[in-house]
DNA sequence: CGAGAAATTGAAGCCTCTCAAGCTATGTGG
DNA sequence: CCACATAGCTTGAGAGGCTTCAATTTCTCG
């Protein structure tokens, strides 16, 4: 993983406590807290992390065949993970926004398996994968939670794999944004898209063209109103409805 | 995990090595024997091993929704993995040659969020999931092999998510079928295909139609010779380059 | 041998893509 | 402060690949 603004920190470990109140936003945190861990224990997952950034707009986190060392916790930002094909196009295979972890599917190979770049602002608590995975043998909390991350991400890929027409797969990636948004305790009707109508598309699997339509569509039926990068769900249910297929819930 | 034709056995550890050689076929020995492991620490692992089957053509060895409790290596046969959505339209997420194991998408949400069906007879492997945590604390190779083993199944289920042609889907499917095959010893240009027309279409995501016609066009291409479920791979070179942009390598 | 499932083949239609042009916002330099 | 350049977005028209619907053939198995 390329650190280009390391910040210099005098002691990653806040007397004050500071450093725990930032990773509240990590999984893991959550993972050791509710498992009634000592503060020992939670001193020695601390020790192993690593704030990093600002990442800027366009700047890459690590990139398609770099060595795997450690994964990382989006704090803050969107991070954008993609494959470029052998005519240069781009597969996005997911937007990460914070508290959500990137670089699970490096493991198997020790080598990033894709690209991940930021989309605007970003802040990363980096985890030394090696020094983790050794701490999870003393904490079967911290193993059960890598567990559950990875085993969630193996579903989540398989979601828009299915043959959807474009209005369900839109749909079900603004569900699915709204309900991550409103997880984080940021509102879920309104959103801020940080990605742009190509890098959707990309996702999606359709084209830039058709996802302007759709959202046009979707605006005229009632369901989103969207300027720009603005957009506001106008009726969730009936967009529920329409990404259940693909959501499956 | 049901099952219904669990065979009685007076000692899961036999003498001779039985055991030991059944389960070479599994991911976990490899990891654990490459690990340099004692005979004491295989003994653990293999004592929370059930071998069970054979399931026959059409029986279930688990149901979406099913508590989940245990992953499985297949043993022998083919599994199918698959999900139903709301029109009652079957999904197929994967089929599971032996040595590959089942359920470890399970594991984030405690349930089984698909269906396993056996394509033909089917022996498996049960390992007990809280065990095998458990010991994978005591075995850092273990865990390590777990660890891979989940983030393999990410970077799967992506593969199929492109937006490919059908010639290209159909491709990648076989020579993905045929390396998994190679690398169990068997043909790696001679296929049995154990799933029909319609598994491979559902999984493939296109209409059974479809799947006929382009197998009628690779064989007029002279790519493959196709006799129901018989299929030889005439041209293996163009047959990966076909798939190459799906499979990536 | 006959019933039923699976597979194949043909014809028509539709959804999405491609190609092309125009539009809008942002930012830069004169 | 405005003209211009650029990137992102939108809109339209036409084409194409896959699906759907329907009918037929082939295979399997009791």
């Amino acid at each position: 993983m390329s650190t280009p603004s390391r910040r210099p920190r005098p002691n990653p470990i806040a007397d004050d406590g500071n450093e725990l109140r930032f990773c509240s936003t990590c999984a893991f945190s959550d993972a050791c807290l509710s498992q009634g861990y000592d503060k020992a224990a939670l001193m020695d997952l601390h020790v192993l992390v690593e704030h990093i950034g600002p990442f800027h707009e366009g700047e890459h986190i690590f990139r398609e065949g770099d060595e795997f060392n450690a994964i990382a916790a989006v704090r803050a930002g969107t991070v954008k993970t993609y494959v470029l094909d052998a005519s240069g196009q781009e597969q996005v295979l997911g937007f990460h926004l914070p508290g959500e972890i990137i670089g699970l599917n490096a493991i198997s190979e020790a080598r990033y398996p894709c690209n991940a770049v930021a989309l605007d602002t970003v802040m990363l608590c980096r985890f030394s994968f090696p020094k983790m995975a050794l701490l999870a043998t003393r904490m079967p909390g911290l193993q059960a939670q890598l567990f559950r991350l990875l085993s969630q991400d193996i579903g989540k890929a398989a979601l828009l794999a299915g043959d959807y027409s474009a209005d369900q797969r839109m749909a079900a990636f603004l569900v699915a944004l709204s309900r991550r948004f409103a997880q984080r305790g940021f509102s879920a009707t309104r959103l801020h898209l940080t990605m742009t109508r190509t890098d959707i598309a990309n996702y999606l699997r359709l084209a830039p063209e058709t996802v302007s339509r759709v959202l046009k569509r979707l605006q005229e039926d009632g369901l989103i109103r969207v300027d720009r990068r603005e957009l506001e769900m106008l009726d969730p249910a009936r967009l529920e409805e329409l990404a259940r297929p693909v959501l499956r819930h």
